[in-house]
RNA sequence: GGAGGUGUCGCCUAGUCCGGUCUAUGGCGCCCGCCUGCUAAGCGGGUUUGGGGCUACAACCCCAUCGAGGGUUCAAAUCCCUCCACCUCCGCCA
């Protein structure tokens, strides 16, 4: 949620931010309208309030015909009292419900506009040119089925669309992704966490996953509960409801957790292979830190993401995503997206999101900075999603033969082996 | 899953049976001051969080806050209901 200050005294900024987001500033007008209602409410309220207390007070004292008279006037008071109480409740509920309808306010440095009209900022390595190698590249499905490596069909048997069996060296595959991130965190000073996938609602209203985006988040039924579609829902709430030490700050997490998605409106996209999946592994870092620190951290998570890609030897883009594209909670993303040579395009492997205090906020965490408490910033960014790191290793460091070549970080975590071979009858 | 217990303003704790002088006790820690060759001790004061008012700030004032939410009542830490967390025992289980 917005800073509710900043809504007051400047509701055009908000405004102009919803714009620039490709939204109307409807919500703003309605949070601003519940907000006078409930100051107005709230002043009725303190006032009967104060005045039933000091009567109250006078009762014990008071004997006979004065203590009669003042139990009826109080009385009457204590009605008119819940009264207030109710008025002033709803109208608050009015004033949260639209302040968290506000999307964060996006960054000056975002590039205006939706989905396509991100601005590339980098492009590191060079797509591999099959051609001038003298063989067509075959797609992570195929490449997959040769290495025994995965089990599309099975997957579809035993789960449905979008699932598969990782087996072989597709499951040291994973793991061998998952430890060099590990490894890379903890050298950069994260805190390794595996984290619960299964979270209460607060958590996930916290994060800002239960507004527009609540469509493709897994709810169990008859309990309350949700599946995480990243462990950025669990990490942002780990510290809720917290006053976090300043000189802990920055806290950094790198946490492991299975994700599901259901990936409802996305029907058609993706349909094949295991790059848009209802279940993955992911490797996620989330960093708490003070406001002014927010936008270096973006940059340092974005570093960080970077040099993962740049271990597995891929070729890829940094894109700075638009407004319209950036979810509720973030005023700012940077995706890493790695060719995949039978797409023939960019795809993201990676994203980091700068959410300064809007989840903070939702979910109250605070650091105390000379002796006031303020919302502390949150971060997060895709260190691996197993998944899309797989295809894209595969499909990059295919050779002639439908075998992978390993790259060379990656070597350690798989028995020092520099080429995977495709199994017999594959 | 079953039975029982616990939850008080950083930590510990009094208060809950029997509703009103609870505007929540005391200790520890911490902060400020006094005292003092220095340190310790001692003495005095302060020390939950959120919202609002008044302010250049601070001081100050008001409302809420005793795990959360509801109820009863003129009045709730205290009585009733629901929920949550933790502890003990039993059952089940990787």
């Amino acid at each position: 949620m917005i800073d509710p200050r900043l809504l007051r005294e400047d509701p055009d900024t908000v405004r102009a931010a919803q714009a620039k987001r490709g939204l109307s500033g409807e919500s703003v007008d309605r949070a601003l309208e519940a907000d006078q209602r409930r100051r107005a409410a709230i002043a009725d309220y303190e006032q009967l309030r104060a005045e039933q207390k000091s009567l109250s007070k006078l009762i014990p004292q008071a004997q006979g015909d004065e203590r009669a008279d003042l139990l009826a006037r109080t009385k009457t008071l204590a009605a008119d009292v819940k009264d207030a109480e109710a008025t002033q409740a709803a109208a608050e509920e009015d004033w949260r419900t639209a302040l968290k309808d506000i999307p964060n306010i996006a960054a000056p440095e975002a590039p205006e506009g939706g989905e396509d009209d991100f601005v590339v900022l980098e492009t590191v390595g060079t797509p591999r040119d099959f051609a001038a190698e003298g063989f067509e590249p075959r797609d992570h499905i195929e490449l997959g089925q040769m290495l025994g490596a995965i089990d599309l069909e099975r997957g579809a048997k035993v789960s449905g669309s979008r699932f598969y069996f990782l087996t072989g060296v597709g499951a040291q595959l994973e793991f061998a992704l998952v430890n060099l991130a590990m490894d890379q965190a903890r050298e950069a000073g994260f805190t390794q966490v595996i984290a619960p996938s299964l979270v209460k609602p607060r958590a996930m209203e916290g994060t800002g996953f239960l507004g527009q985006a609540a469509d493709d988040v897994y709810r169990i039924e008859g309990e309350d509960m949700y599946l995480v579609g990243t462990s950025e829902v669990a990490m942002a709430a780990y510290h809720s409801d917290e006053i976090l030490d300043a000189e802990s700050l920055p806290l950094r997490y790198a946490a492991f957790s299975p994700c599901f998605r259901k990936e409802a409106g996305s029907h058609g996209k993706d349909t094949k292979g295991i790059i848009r999946v209802h279940w993955f592994d992911k490797v996620e870092m989330f960093v708490y830190t003070t406001l002014e620190e927010a936008a270096a951290e973006h940059e340092r998570l974005l570093g960080w993401e970077k040099q993962f890609l740049d271990k597995l030897e891929l070729a890829y883009q940094v894109i700075d995503t638009a407004a319209g594209d950036l979810g509720l909670s973030a005023i700012r993303k940077f995706d890493c997206e790695a060719w995949i040579p039978t797409q023939g395009k960019y795809r993201e492997l990676t994203s980091t999101s700068n959410c300064t205090d809007f989840q903070a906020r939702r979910l109250d965490i605070r650091t105390r900075a000379d002796g006031k408490t303020t919302s502390v910033a949150t971060l997060n960014g895709t260190l691996t999603a197993i998944p899309r790191a797989i295809v894209a290793v595969l499909e990059t460091h295919q050779q002639a033969d439908g075998s992978v070549r390993v790259p060379e970080a990656l070597r350690p975590y798989l028995q020092g082996r520099e080429v995977l071979e495709p199994i017999a009858g594959g």
